[in-house]
DNA sequence: TATGTCAAAGCGTCAA
DNA sequence: TTGACGCTTTGACATA
């Protein structure tokens, strides 16, 4: 059973209630009591100090359930429920513990959060789809770093690209792959006029440009002693 | 007043 | 057929 105290300094601590909204929409049997109230937790129930006849009591589940079946049915708008802290605190500890509730637990839950299990359930739904969403928005992140970060070894590998392609090899310095020639030089950078691709040594290539590794795994792939 | 959050409703799918 | 679940939408409420 819920309770609304009117100690101001419970006001952050607020639920709306069905058929106890804050606007003007409050029914006139609140009013009596409550002046200064907003919404506030459905179960949270009056610390020692507290004056008791500062709470005013809630509808009961049974009252909430004709209510909600009166806003199903169609005159009066339907309030939103806010879970309180505690309430939230409870269900966030279950639901690190198990993602989806057995029939079994979600009564136990439910009866010890003084909810109906088909709110239980569905906080549970809604939880998923929290985080699910969370899920994705991270590998959404993910891939956006990725991309970037793909996109700047691109540019990078082309900026190296056109470096090589810049250095001007002396002909006599083309050898192809596809001829059978001496063992290539290590100080000598060359390039296979066939199939267009570098056949140097790893040295002679780190030496003169810093390749990166995919350009070292490129060349590891393409040894002149493997064929084109 | 616009916007974000979140409980709840509605509907389709799927397994038992 | 039924219950659980996912997905989308709705609507109340809070806040900037």
């Amino acid at each position: 059973m819920a309770v609304f105290p009117i100690n101001s300094s419970n006001l952050d601590l607020s639920i709306s209630m069905p058929g106890f909204a804050s606007s003007s929409t409050r029914p006139p049997l609140m009013k009596v009591r409550i002046c200064v109230v907003r919404e506030l937790d459905m179960n949270r129930v009056p610390t020692t100090g507290e004056a008791e006849e500062e709470w005013a009591v809630a509808p009961s589940a049974e009252e909430e359930e004709e209510e909600s079946c009166i806003n199903n049915g169609g005159t009066k708008p339907r309030k939103k429920l806010r879970l309180s802290t505690d309430q939230s605190r409870l269900l966030e500890e279950s639901f690190r513990l198990n993602h989806t509730l057995n029939p079994k637990q979600k009564e136990a839950l439910a009866m010890e959060l003084k909810l109906k299990p088909r709110q239980v359930e569905v906080w549970f739904q809604n939880r998923r789809a929290r985080s699910k969403l969370k899920q994705t928005e991270m590998e959404c992140e993910y891939l956006k770093r990725c991309f970037g970060s793909l996109t700047e070894q691109n540019h990078r590998l082309q900026r190296e690209l056109e470096e090589l392609r810049a250095i001007k090899v002396a002909p006599s310095a083309i050898v192809s792959c596809h001829d059978r020639q001496p063992p290539l030089s290590t100080s000598t950078i060359t390039m296979c006029p066939r199939c267009e691709r570098i056949t140097s040594s790893k040295a002679a290539i780190a030496a003169a440009t810093k390749p990166s590794k995919v350009v070292t795994s490129i060349l590891k792939l393409h040894q002149p002693s493997q064929a084109c």
